[in-house]
RNA sequence: GCCGGGAUGGCGGAAUUGGCAGACGCUCUGGACUUAAAAUCCAGUGGGCGCAAGCCCGUGCGGGUUCGAGUCCCGCUCUCGGCACCA
């Protein structure tokens, strides 16, 4: 818990207290409240959309509106993309800064199972405090924009986009197992499953062949990779989502089965250049030819086996010590270059859902296979030698280029190296052995040889693998998008057609699944029953919806017209608003929601409703708000409440210190005194404004130089987007001005001041300018230019050093030579002193900066 | 295990392409104003030595490159993320 303070008398003291004459107290609330009038009178954040400027979106990742409320870490993002926003319309730009409610969810579900409200209900109320703390931000949201997809009118144009997905074969049914609680009798989407337990009643998790709705995410997966490459994203969510998505190269091999004329073991590896090393075979529990190929004999253990399996979840299998498990089929493969008899077992370490579901293993060159082939005594025959490479030379200190050298040193080297590289399994590059017709080749050629001799043989090719699965669309519950699916004895599985959009979610009494693993829709008669929309026939709905990543997929593409009843958006807005140009949020989005929203424009875009094929131009994470090293949260008691922040220091103050917490990118510890810091900078920027607002000074260089100074640093530090040394600027400035406040500021320092502060202090920026007499906004004004000329100064300071030590400082004319330079700095008396006596071997000059003179003696 | 980020005063953090380490804020100390306090303003505040001028040390640890390294290279330590039987 945070230090709770007495509250602060200064807010609420009611009279103008007069302070001198110069100035008077900052009252942040009453100047709050004005602009709030003002704003809301004047349209002021509607965006224009004939106002002729170029467009500027930058978007904020909506949020879920929990029960729990908005705390200071949320204010974070919020504030880094509002200062963003409001920086860019001074710069010219029509900006597009939207909000809305990813309304879908679980909590609420929960919450109606627990207490009987209606989601619908709760949400609404969750909404209308979410969106009261979200106006108290001061962000130029444009609230005639807002966007809920768990309005009808919104999810309608989800479900129309499921639909088109269905039609173009990107949604479909398939049975596979997934994650089951057998206490809550529903299927779990694998973010409910915590640790193997279930996150509502914390049973363990077991596996359950459910049908499923998938979204065919896969045939996406290498466009979702090479499109990385155009993104302005931090590289660490890029590489996330490389990993995520998991490319891998190699082979699909197929082997015959012994005595099985019809069955066929198709493998996938990355490996094929080690074929003549698979020892074993290895098919996932679940694998379609166990039960085909299963020997009589070896038929109960392997029953008992597969039941298992089954009954541990996906996490559970994961989490375990990697002990191998496994039991033989009795049945055998044919090695397709040799003919050779190898045994098929099946294993929990291979899995079902990644590449074929079954391997060659080669415990050779495997450390998993080689664990497998030790636990069970199966044979390990090496293919691969290694080879110590010609011309490297790792242990020379010279490094490369030192070919002779090092070609010396390899038969040490070589002979060291070959009792550890001899170990297996080896995982290396290196020569094949043990290979037939391959021996002796390099094992890379290799894998081409091997892939081209298999694929004369019709035995094999090339293959890409991805680790990225297809996408489970369905959820058993009831607070999400009906599937708009009917399913017809006559016509089979039919999409509801587009006239009959939205498929609305009807009232239900109880929201607790029904037993069977369905969602409680399934329950309500009236709403399962239906007649086929090809034949008029009767019919069933699907009864299960979508997950809650389904409309934050999309709405991004609402935005820019969000009333529109007749399509999701018009082709024309979204062309001309898309991509956004700045996403702001936390990174724990960096693979699923992101990952999902970029499938699906890609999607829309193949559909060809929009021209561009990525959403997001330039995204950016904002670290965490940490309290006592913790992520903020209610259930930990750690919470910083923006309404008391905002009671006893303002909006403004809270702003800038969201900012000046640390670097905008970085986790950062919420600290009280540093807020009370930047409350103090604020008041006192206040003051020096209205100390000299009346009667401005007559402008005057010293003034002129550090105004465009400061602008050249803010410009700087805003562009790089370190926020945290932008509020440092103005400190400076101010800092700087105050020391010149004696003779007056004039009228530039001054609005240049009001301009600046605005983005960032909304508040304060609109009543520092109407204070020089504007009777308009500050925000239909424009960030000032910056006049290099006041840049160069005619003197420069620069270090004098002595063999690399500062030994003197000394000013010179800025247009200095290097001579002119050197030589008043030789002359100056505490350099002078150093050198004498000794040798001057160099002489380093670096205009604008220092003076080296290297000696010896 | 694999991939990636980070480590700078009492604290949060600044430092263009290698060029005056510690901006700015906090804390603390002293002073001004006040009957007093709060607020505000002024000065000081990395460590050591010194009356002082000043000198020496100092950016996680050990090496290296360079006239010069927080910044570049090699080898570590600790720490925080992500992935984790993906064939």
């Amino acid at each position: 818990m945070h230090a709770s303070r007495p509250p602060r008398a200064r807010g609420f003291r009611l009279p103008a207290v007069r302070l001198g004459v110069t100035g008077m107290e900052y009252r942040f609330h009453e100047i709050e409240k004005k602009w709030k009038k003002r704003w809301e009178e004047t349209g002021a954040h509607k965006v224009r959309e004939d106002s002729g400027k170029p467009k500027y979106y930058c978007l904020d990742m909506f949020p879920y509106p929990s029960g729990q409320g908005l705390h200071v870490g949320h204010w974070r993002g919020y504030t880094i993309s509002d200062v963003w926003s409001r920086y860019k319309k001074l710069q010219g730009y029509e900006v597009l800064h939207p909000m809305g409610w990813d309304a879908f969810g679980l909590p609420a579900e929960n919450y109606a199972i627990q207490t009987g409200v209606h989601p619908a209900v709760s949400t609404a109320q969750n909404i209308a405090n979410f969106k009261r703390q979200l106006q108290e931000i001061a962000a130029m949201y444009d609230w005639d924009r807002e966007i809920n997809t768990s309005d009808p009118e919104y999810y309608r144009w989800t479900q129309y986009l499921f639909v088109k997905m269905f039609e173009k074969g990107l949604a479909y049914r398939k049975r596979m197992p997934i994650n089951w609680c057998p206490s809550c009798k529903t299927g779990l989407s694998n973010e409910e499953v915590v640790d193997g337990k279930c996150d509502r009643c914390g049973s363990d998790v077991t596996k359950k062949e459910m049908e499923q709705w998938m979204l065919r995410i896969t045939a996406y997966a290498d466009r979702l990779l090479a499109d990385l490459d155009r993104l302005d994203w931090p590289d660490k969510v890029k590489r996330m989502q490389a990993n995520w998505i998991g490319r891998s190269e190699g082979a699909r091999i197929v082997f015959d089965v012994d005595g099985h004329p019809d069955a066929r073991i198709e493998v996938f590896t990355t490996r094929p250049d080690t074929l003549y090393g698979a020892t074993y075979m290895v098919l996932a529990p679940e694998h379609p030819l166990v039960a085909t190929i299963t020997a009589p004999e070896q038929r109960q253990a392997v029953e008992a086996y597969v039941q298992e399996t089954l009954k541990k979840s996906a996490i559970a299998r994961q989490i375990v010590d990697k002990t191998k498990t496994g039991v033989f089929t009795g049945a055998y493969a044919l090695h397709p270059l040799t003919g050779r008899k190898i045994p098929v077992w099946i294993a929990d370490y291979v899995l079902m859902d990644y590449g074929t579901g079954a391997i060659m293993a080669v415990p050779a060159h495997d450390e998993r296979d080689y664990d497998f082939a030790l636990a069970f005594g199966l044979p390990v025959i090496r293919v691969i030698e290694p080879v110590p490479a010609e011309g490297t030379n790792e242990g020379s200190p010279a490094g490369g280029g030192a070919a002779l050298a090092g070609g010396l040193e390899l038969g040490a080297a070589a002979a060291e190296g070959a009792g550890t590289a001899d170990a297996l399994p080896y995982t290396g590059p290196g020569r094949l052995v043990n290979s037939g017709p391959f021996d002796g080749m390099d094992n890379e050629a290799a894998k081409q040889a091997i892939v081209a001799e298999l694929a004369k043989q019709g035995r094999g090719e090339a293959a890409v693998s991805y680790r990225m699965r297809d996408w489970v669309f369905a959820r058993q519950r009831y607070w999400g998008e009906p599937i708009p699916i009917v399913y017809c004895d006559q016509c089979g599985t039919v999409a509801v057609p587009e006239d009959q959009l939205p498929v609305r979610l009807p009232d239900v009494e109880r929201y607790e699944p029904t037993g069977t693993g369905e969602s409680p829709l399934a329950a309500i008669e009236s709403f399962v029953r239906t007649t086929c929309p090809k034949c008029g026939g009767p019919a069933r709905r699907e009864t299960d919806t979508m997950p809650q990543w389904a409309g934050s997929s999309w709405y991004f593409l609402r935005y820019p017209d969000p009333h529109n009843n007749r399509e999701p958006f018009s082709r024309e807005a979204v062309n001309k608003w898309l991509p956004v140009d700045m996403y702001v949020g936390g990174v724990e989005h960096a693979v699923l929601h992101l990952l999902y929203a970029r499938f699906f424009t890609k999607v829309i875009h193949d559909l060809g409703m929009i021209d561009f094929d990525e959403p997001f131009q330039h995204l950016f994470n904002q670290g965490m708000i940490t309290l006592n090293g913790a992520k903020m949260s209610k259930s930990k008691g750690n919470v910083v409440n923006p309404d008391d922040i905002i009671r006893d220091y303002g909006v403004d103050v809270l702003r800038m210190y969201e900012l000046f917490v640390g670097p905008p990118e970085e986790d950062a510890e919420w600290n009280a005194n540093g807020l009370e810091g930047v409350s103090r900078f604020v008041n006192r920027l206040y003051r020096l404004f209205m100390a000299h607002a009346e009667h401005p000074a007559p402008p005057r260089d010293s003034l002129r130089r550090l105004r465009n100074r400061f602008l050249a640093t803010l410009n700087e530090r805003m562009e790089t987007f370190r926020l945290n040394t932008a509020v440092s600027a103005f400190m400076e400035y101010v800092n700087a001005l105050s020391a010149e406040a004696d003779k007056g500021l004039d009228r530039e320092t001054l609005e240049t001041l009001a301009v600046t502060i605005a983005p960032f202090a909304p508040y304060l920026g609109e009543e520092l300018w109407e204070r020089l007499g504007h009777d308009y906004s500050v925000f239909e004004s424009h960030w000032p230019e910056v006049d290099e000329r006041w840049l160069r100064d005619e003197e420069v300071e620069i270090a004098v050093q002595v063999n690399g030590r500062v030994r003197a400082r000394l000013k010179i004319p800025a247009d200095a030579s290097e001579e002119q330079a050197l030589a008043a700095a030789a002359a100056h008396p505490e350099v002078a002193g150093w050198l004498d006596g000794k040798t001057v071997v160099k002489r380093i000059y670096v205009p604008g900066r220092l003076v080296n003179f290297v000696v010896n003696g």
